[in-house]
DNA sequence: ACCTGAACACCGTTCAAGT
DNA sequence: ACCTGAACACCGTTCAAGT
């Protein structure tokens, strides 16, 4: 029977996460798939739409579960750690994420998830953004570091310790800056 | 006469802010030497090489001028502005930064500075290290975004504007986690 | 609707041979 | 010491033609 669209996606994660982004190549994905390369072309335009729609799956799994009821504090803290355990899950997620060429909707919605922690919080729209913003920066910086070199040199838990330690110091920073003035 | 090392480096570089990372192919490169493809060769042993050899370069502007004096604060501000402002001042150049396969010895200065300017105003060895990989990480994944997708969208001034206020919520962070408890 | 066959215009890399 | 010529093993993409 021949191949869906969902195939061929569920193909390119697969591969992916075997052999890494520099691997994944159209001719292997093809192999893979039983098909010759030019059958990819029926089903996705080009390999960035093909990439782009690895990107808005793995962005769907932050938001999978919904978030804790909690602070404000502690739903920036989940959100973000949510957002580098859903990069590190796949092979080359944090460089993948980073690359995007069309922003999938579900990234809209977790920037606004940030935003809303922090305006309920009572912080103004603008600076909600910025703080936003800010932890996105880090997190993602944070991660595609860690993914593309620390992660062969450090064990994961000592990772996460040191996530944790450097996401608190940064929402002290939203504290002191946003909440408290 | 004939080419050495440094002008395959300057080629390169040159070629880079031109046509960007993606066709900063071995073949280009060659064409604009005046030279085949396979000469390079006997200058770089690959091209992950010689493009390590670019980030190495730009690593090393970013303390091309010395630091002035003045307090951490002000110290870890000059530091991150002007790692944006280094890797900005190449097209592609925070993705290049970000690919390097060996660490440049600039880049352990940069970091140390980082490190030193906590020190030097009372934080331990350990606790200045997260505030520099912090600071780091941010730095990157905010320039990475900025240069990738946000250049195209926000004036400069803008964009400085933003990165200046995130920056200063996140070094108040620090002061209060780091230099206050 | 979905795929094959075959091509096009590229890549990075190697290496004997030339000067 | 530095480069050419020529090849090898790949890429992403297109498209007429097949089923």
């Amino acid at each position: 029977m021949p191949l869906r669209q969902a195939d061929v996606l569920r193909g390119a994660m697969e591969l992916l996460d075997e052999v890494g982004l520099d691997e994944l190549t159209t001719r292997r994905l093809a192999d893979r798939l039983g098909v010759r390369v030019g059958a990819l072309y029926w089903h996705y335009p080009s390999k960035t739409a093909l990439l782009d729609a690895l990107v808005e799956r793995i962005v769907d799994e932050m938001l999978a579960e919904p978030i804790a009821e909690q602070d404000w504090a502690g739903r920036l803290r989940e959100l973000a750690v949510r957002a580098r355990s859903t990069m590190l899950a796949h092979r080359d997620g944090a460089r993948l994420v980073a690359s995007f060429s069309v922003l999938p909707a579900s990234a809209v919605t977790y920037f606004q998830a940030l935003v809303d922690s922090l305006r309920t919080a009572g912080v103004p729209e603008r600076d909600a953004e910025l703080g936003a913003d800010l932890l996105t920066s880090f997190t993602n910086g944070f991660t595609l570091e860690e993914q593309a070199r620390q992660a062969k040199i450090w064990p994961r838990d000592r990772r996460d310790e040191t996530f944790l330690s450097e996401l608190d110091i940064l929402i002290n920073g939203i504290r002191v800056s946003l909440l408290e003035k």
